[in-house]
This record gives structure tokens, sequence and C-alpha cells, in this order.
DNA sequence: GTCTATAGTCGGATAGAC
DNA sequence: GTCTATCCGACTATAGAC
């Protein structure tokens, strides 16, 4: 490999694999520590090279911060791709929506983001770091509001009010959507607490039953009790 | 005033409304920016005294830390002891607990919870110190978990299991407490995000009623399902 | 009890050898 | 492209005057 990429676009003929390594380390770093508890010098040691490297690949400790949330934001909608793209394309498809295939659909929502946060080890980094930008917004809200919040409670509030049999949703379906995706918390930024509360060693498959099923109530609640 | 306090206990015949001024300071600084991200300086600044005031009345930025966590559980109890107080009462008796009081009371509960730290903008600041320490546990951990979570979850959980008619809670119940009080964590941590989501300018009366009637809807499913 | 001054440490960013 | 060496600023904590 002599030169990685020919240049495909103006920037990074750099080493792709180092940059790689600072992003993955830097998100864990980040989402552990947040922007000012994480150092670049732990993040350079967990990645393997030293510390100005992070400067040169990605010119500030705030750049790369930044970079952070755009690949959680990617892997995110990777791991939750296979569920939101039905939903959309049921939502988009012009036509009356039938109420009990958007029921079929935000089901299959709730389950990826079950399997996507609560089921993944690292989604409590991710979202750890997202948490943080929340409550003290700096350069990386935008990107997460915008890529993260804004379309995924959108979609939930399109579905639950599609499910209810209204063509669109109003504040009823988007405080539902709100309330509804915030029962995730509890097993992402919450996770150490649930799980000393439930007494559960780790989440695996037999919790993850139980935490669908639950989940699984409040879908059947919210839809059926109408508004 | 000669000496605000004759020492009643060995510490602090020191001024306690420095103390004090310190304190709420440094609740908001940490809320906000994390033990990390929030300097002695800019504190010190904030409550108008001068940097090392902080070491001589807390002896350490970590010690200081600790004691704002401490400050955070007791004056959320306080917001909340009309509500628990009633509860723990009802659940410490003794007999066999009427499901529909119990279900009132975990109404009332969730209503306290509701005022305390959705209409409270102080919460917010609260909300972000806790959720820091849940995600990356320090010193502060065990004082938040004990006080706060354990207690919180565990009466949730017997109230709803008293509305189903059962004696103990179980799994279920403890499940959906966690569940139930992570709903208000969209209103606290999420605060910023719901109020873009909702297109809320602020959180007053009418959105309040907006909050305490999707909770209140859950709260029925909840119990109407049984299990 | 409160202040100023400062010691000692660690942070991010840059310069320049290889 | 990756390294070592280093600058400079910001931080916490302490010493000592008042």
């Amino acid at each position: 490999m002599a030169q990685t990429e020919p240049a495909s676009r103006g920037a990074y003929a750099k080493s792709a694999d180092t940059r790689r390594a600072i992003l993955d380390a830097a998100i864990v770093a980040f989402g552990e520590s947040g922007l000012d508890g994480a150092s670049t010098r732990t993040i350079a040691a967990a990645a393997g090279v030293n510390q100005p490297a992070l400067n040169y690949h990605f010119g500030s400790k705030d750049a790369l911060y930044v970079e952070c949330a755009r690949a959680i934001v990617e892997r995110f909608a990777a791991g939750t791709a296979s569920a939101s793209g039905p939903a959309i394309a049921l939502l988009g498809s012009g036509e009356r929506v039938d109420p009990d295939l958007a029921l079929v659909r935000l089901r299959q929502l709730m389950d990826a983001l079950v399997d996507t946060l609560v089921a993944n080890e690292d989604a409590a980094i991710w979202a750890g770091f997202v948490a943080r930008e929340m409550n003290a917004p700096g350069d990386a809200f935008a990107i997460l509001y915008d890529s993260l919040w804004q379309p995924g409670t959108e979609l939930a509030a399109r579905l639950i009010a599609a499910a209810r049999g209204f063509a669109d949703p109003g504040d009823d379906e988007r405080l539902d959507a709100l309330m509804l995706i915030s029962n995730l918390i509890a097993f992402t930024n919450g996770r150490r607490v649930s799980k000393s509360i439930m007494k559960w060693q780790d989440i695996g498959p037999e919790q993850l039953v139980a935490v669908r099923r639950s989940i699984s109530r409040q879908v059947d609640a919210l839809v059926a009790q109408g508004n």
C-alpha cells in the first residue's frame, strides 16, 4: 500500500489507520470523562500514538471532539437503519397509512433501539458523550440534535400518530415519543444504576427480553389509549 | 453576630454565609461543566470570594464536589417530602394496602417529581451533576445512589406492586419503576432538546399540564395492564 | 477569617529532527 | 507521516500578611 488513497478529496492522504485509532480512543475517553476530563495525552496513549499526532490529524482537540460526534451519529444510524428505513418508507408513501402496520413499524423501531443502545456495551459510551453535550451544548450539539434527536423523535412521533389513525403528529404524539425514547436512557446513561437496582450482573439475552417486554407494554398502552 | 455558631460541632465555627455562597456556586458550575470542567477560580468568582477560600472551607476541590452531592440530595428530598412521606407511611403500615390508594399515592409521587424536577429550573443543574456521576462514578456516586436512586426507585416499585395488588415488588415492578422515572429525564437532562422538539419557549404551567397528562397516562397503563 | 502571592503540576499546541 | 523536545497558559493547593 503505497498511498492508501490517491487523494480522492483534497484532504487526508494521511494514514487512515492512525486516524481511526485516534477516533476510537477519543470516543471512549470523551464519552467517559467529557471534553475537559479527557486529556490528549490519555487519548494518544490509548490509541498507541504520540500526543502531537492528534493535532496533526485533527487540527485541535475541539475539532477531534466534533469528529467524534459525527462518528457516533454514523455508527448509531448504521445500527438502526434496518428499522428506520422501512418506517420512513411507510410514512413517505403519501397514501393513508394503515394503523396496524404503523404499530408494527413502531415496535420494530423500538426493538432496534434496544438492540443498538441496550444490548451494545459501546452504546453506554456514546450515551455519555451525547448526554454531556445535551446538558452543556458545545460545538457538537447541532450535529447530535439535527442528526439524532430531531429525526429520531419525529420518526417515532409520526409512527405513533399513524398508529392512532392521524395523518400528522401533534404535541401529544411528540411528547409521547420523547418519553418513549427516554425510557431507553435508563439502560444507557443509567446502565450502572439500573443493573444495581435490578441486581443484574450484566445485561444479557434474558435481561433484554424483560426490557423489550416492558417497553412493548408501553407501546401497547400508548396506542390503545389513543389520546 | 459575634460568632455565628458557638462551635456546636467540632467543625465550622467559620462563616456559614461564605460556605453557602461557595456551595451554591459550585453546584451550578459542577452541574454545568462537571468536576474537571469547572475550575475553582470560576466557582470562587461566581461566589464572590477568592480562590483559596474554597480550600479553606472545604479542604479540597474533590471534597467540595462531594459536599455538593450531599446538598443536592437534601434539596431534592425537601422538594418531594410532601409526596414521599404519605407513600412511605402507607406502605409501612404493615397491613394489606388498598390498590386504589396505592395508585393515588403513586400519582402524587409522580406529580411531586414533575414539580421538583421539571417545573424547577435549578433541577436541570442538579440533573447534570447526577447524570455525570452515574456515567463516570466517583466519590459522589455512593451518596447519590444510596440516597436518591435506590430509595426512589424502590418506593415507586413498591407503589406499583401495591397498585397491582401484590405485597412486594418483583422484577417487573422494578423495571417499570425505572422506566417511569426515566421519563422525567426527558425534561431534566433533556430539557433543551425537549423544548426544541416541542417548540416550547419555556416550560410553564401549560406545558406542565401536558407533561403531567402524558405521565398520568403511563401510570394508568402501568397498573391497568397489571402484568 | 479573608486576602495576595506563589509554588508546583499538567494541560494543549507548536517547532523541528528524522 | 511520525517522532522528541519544548513553550506557554491554566489549574489546584499552600504560605504567609493582615
